[in-house]
DNA sequence: CTTCCACCGGAAGTACCGGTAA
DNA sequence: TTACCGGTACTTCCGGTGGAAG
């Protein structure tokens, strides 16, 4: 190796190109050190952030202390269930209370055991057993066991430790379907079969219809407390943008305008508290790197289109190689003509372009499904058409341009 | 009124993968 | 080594179905 660039600290000099590069770097670095940041602690509006103040929602937090509050004497606490929209506050609330809870109780002394799981972090119904079990310090390996035996090693560490667990399962629907799964039921049967330890259970929700889905008997006998987050209202989402706001930023560079405007677009999206602190981060973020002296609603403007399109370019770049050829046909069919294709042409297309890379096509049902997917992911629209004597089909429509597909399909290889 | 097209989408089964236990 | 585990991707099979044409 040469070295060329090292040594040039000690005053050799560099040859060529790195002059160059040298000092485009140098430029962006010393642009850096001569502009002071807008941000104070960045941090602060980062999703994980766990705040010391938690604003609008003293029903929530009063009702979930209340439900854990009869385990610091020594009794049995309900299981519970939370739910509401994305953004509404159930995480925050939930993880702030657990945390004082736990502080408590260790100042009492008393034997009270708190597992937080996030159930999309783990993935599945089994991983989510495994937390558990490592949680209760009790080693399990993270495939290959039988469910049965991860539940039965459970109960053994939930009993071996006596006293209270406290387990609440976050983001639940992400591994259990109602009926599908006895993960539910299970857990809370536990206590039946154990002696000295009890296992309370508190659930999370997003979904609204999760709710539903699980049948009223099921619900009513496993869950006797349940607490319903409201979205934030504009109002409410000001207030809260702003206190972290005046925690993250330098003093006046966001105006009251920005905050206002940010807060009713997050509003205006069924109330969601962490779209409005990611648009004001990605807003400062972008106002900071034009070297701007305040964050502006031309900002946040450039923050949505900024997080969209990157939304966009993740999903893309995470779809298996047939899902981007489904949808490379679509878009390229959609383009050409200016028209919907049918699923029955788009899935010709698919097969064509399926040969000419030398893959076998899948067959037409797996090409359904991935187009229910795609336009899951919002990647396309296909709506049910019925053209009488002629069948039925879905005209699908692509959301995204050839040229971004072909773009995900070449880092492919 | 019936027929019949061009699909739809649920259910069940198969194959495979990375892993464990004995 | 063998038998088995959960999870995922895919296939096979097949009973629907809205509405223009006849």
């Amino acid at each position: 190796m040469s070295g060329d660039l090292i040594e040039c600290e000690s005053g050799l000099l560099p040859i060529g190109s790195a002059v160059l590069c040298l000092d485009l770097v140098e430029a962006v670095f010393q642009q850096a050190l001569a502009t002071r940041s807008l941000f104070k602690r960045r941090e602060v509006l980062l999703p994980d952030y766990e705040p010391d103040c938690i604003l609008h929602r003293d029903e929530e937090l009063r009702a979930f202390a209340q439900i854990l509050a009869p385990a610091l004497r020594g009794d049995r606490i309900l299981n519970a269930m939370l739910f509401g929209l994305p953004g509404t506050g159930k995480t925050v609330v939930a993880r702030y209370v657990l945390r004082r809870f736990a502080s408590v109780a260790r100042a009492q002394d008393r034997s009270v055991r708190v597992l937080y799981v996030n159930c999309r972090v783990e993935g599945s119904e089994y991983k989510v057993l495994v937390a558990m079990c490592r949680g209760l310090g009790v080693d399990v390996p993270s495939t290959g066991l039988a469910k049965a035996e991860l539940y039965a090693r459970l109960f053994r560490a939930v009993d071996a430790r006596g006293g209270a667990v406290i387990a609440v399962l976050d983001e639940v629907d992400a591994v259990y379907r109602p009926g599908e799964s006895q993960l539910l039921y299970l857990l809370t049967r536990m206590n039946e079969s154990t002696r000295r330890g009890k296992l309370s259970l508190t659930i999370i929700s997003n979904s609204v219809t999760f709710k539903e889905l699980m049948d009223a008997r099921e619900r009513s006998a496993l869950f006797e407390e349940e607490i319903l987050f409201h979205p934030y209202t504009f109002e409410q989402l000001y207030d809260i943008l702003k206190h972290r706001a005046e925690l993250a930023f330098r003093e006046s560079v966001v105006p009251e305008e920005t905050l206002r405007y940010c807060a009713a677009i997050a509003a205006k999206e069924h109330g969601d508290a962490r779209r409005a602190l990611h648009l004001l981060r990605v807003a400062g973020e972008l106002a900071d790197r034009a070297g701007a002296p305040q964050v502006t609603p031309q900002h946040v403007d450039a923050a949505i289109a900024a997080v969209d399109r990157q939304v966009v370019r993740s999903a893309l770049a995470s779809l298996p190689i047939h899902a981007k050829l489904v949808l490379l046909a679509v878009a390229r069919l959609c383009y050409q003509r200016g028209s919907d294709p049918t699923s029955g042409e788009v899935f010709a297309y698919y097969a064509r372009l399926c040969r000419e890379r030398g893959l076998r096509p899948r067959n037409e049902r797996t090409f359904r499904s991935i187009v229910a997917n795609l336009d899951l992911y919002g990647l396309v629209t296909a709506r049910l058409e019925s053209r009488g004597r002629y069948g039925r089909t879905r005209r699908i429509h692509a959301l995204v341009t050839p040229e971004e597909v072909e773009a995900a399909l070449c880092s492919e290889r």
